[in-house]
RNA sequence: CGCGGGAUGGAGCAGUCUGGUAGCUCGUCGGGCUCAUAACCCGAAGGCCGUUGGUUCAAAUCCAACUCCCGCAA
């Protein structure tokens, strides 16, 4: 049988799985690999590829960069030419076009982790523990130009674990995408696809984080408020305050009990308590700016200035 | 050369501007008090102040280079 010419779209880490499934699966040719430019990162500033295209170097699989695929009009019509039968899209920061939409036999689909129609966007994985949920899940959809709207091709519920970070969350999803992907594949080989519409009336959306997304307002939040969005956005983008004008991050917390108002910054036996509405919280674990983390006990043994919250600079509100 | 903070007994920090005896909060060890204690009181040990060079009568402190750590940013 003459396998199915593959396009993969994808940039960052998590997509790299789902890369590596297919680059091995015996009825799969992944004929390119997809992804964003290099860019600046870390300190320094130096140019850094995406892992993706790390890895697809390291297969020798034929590799395109761009901001913009749609625009790429050489590379779209030597796909045309050639043939495409599949595109697999996953965390890839671009929309496809018609025309590439058009373009494979088989169709494109994107695989979403969330249970859709919820949570369409960018950050599925973090608004699903920042809410609390108690599910959520691995989607694919076959592609159409509103995001993530496509009918629902294959859906596996997972339960999410109590206390589960952002980061652990996505290395669970990053591979039941790769699993939930292959079978996908042997669905579509055995030509066993159903479609299901989604329900427009239940959707809801999920769009990137921004880093001030991770600052903790305990004086208007309650305990379980801050300790969902402290799951949620480790490890990034982080939870962060400031205390005596100064960026504090917080790495970990646990529920005190001790009478604080809400906002009241307090050194209670040496351990840091921060009341929130509806109770105390002790920061167990942080890191002032410039420093290495370490315990709240650590901080109160060489803190000099006032316990006080201070509000964020005006350049981050 | 993206911006910035930092390196001082085991831990977290002050002291650096304005050179001149090594300081604070803890921890550790010993003793006391106590039914008891993570509480309180008394005492002790433990530092080539990141590295190298320079200035000086004298450097944690001023100057230069270097190493390592971290926040922002991406």
């Amino acid at each position: 049988m003459r396998k199915l010419r593959t396009v993969f779209f994808g940039t960052p880490d998590f997509a790299v799985a789902a890369l590596e499934m297919l680059a091995h699966h015996p009825a799969i040719e992944v004929v390119a690999v997809v992804s964003m430019p290099d860019r600046p990162a870390g300190r320094g500033q130096e140019l850094k590829s995406p892992e993706v295209i790390q890895y697809a170097r390291l297969l020798k699989l034929p590799i395109v960069q761009t901001v913009n695929i749609n625009k790429e009009s050489d590379v779209l019509k030597s796909w045309e030419e050639s043939g495409v039968d599949l595109m697999i899209v996953l965390a890839f920061a671009q929309f496809l076009g018609e025309r590439l939409l058009k373009l494979p036999s088989r169709g494109c689909f994107n695989i979403h982790t969330s249970l859709l129609p919820k949570y369409r966007g960018a950050a599925p994985i973090q608004y699903a523990l920042w809410n609390g949920d108690q599910e959520t899940g691995v989607t694919i959809q076959r592609m159409v130009k509103k995001m993530d709207a496509g009918d629902v091709v294959h859906a596996k519920p997972i339960v999410v674990t109590k206390n589960e970070t952002g980061g652990q969350l996505t290395t669970r999803l990053k591979f039941q995408a790769a699993l939930s992907c292959n079978d996908f594949i042997e669905d579509l080989l055995a030509n066993k696809i159903v479609a299901r519409p989604q329900d427009e009336s239940k959707v809801s959306f999920a769009p990137t984080l921004k880093k001030a997304d991770g600052f903790l307002d305990f004086a208007n939040q309650t305990v379980k408020q801050i300790t969902c969005r402290l799951h949620a956005m480790d490890p990034w983008p982080g939870t962060y305050c400031f205390l005596g004008g100064k960026r504090l991050k917080v790495l970990n917390t646990e529920p005190f009990q001790a009478s604080a108002k809400p906002g009241e910054v307090k050194n209670h036996m040496n351990a840091l308590i921060v009341g929130c509405l509806d109770g105390a919280l002790r920061l167990c674990v942080i890191q002032l700016e410039g420093k290495k983390s370490g315990s709240d006990t650590e901080l109160l043994n060489g803190w000099r200035g006032d316990l006080v919250l201070s509000a964020p600079p005006k350049e981050e509100v």
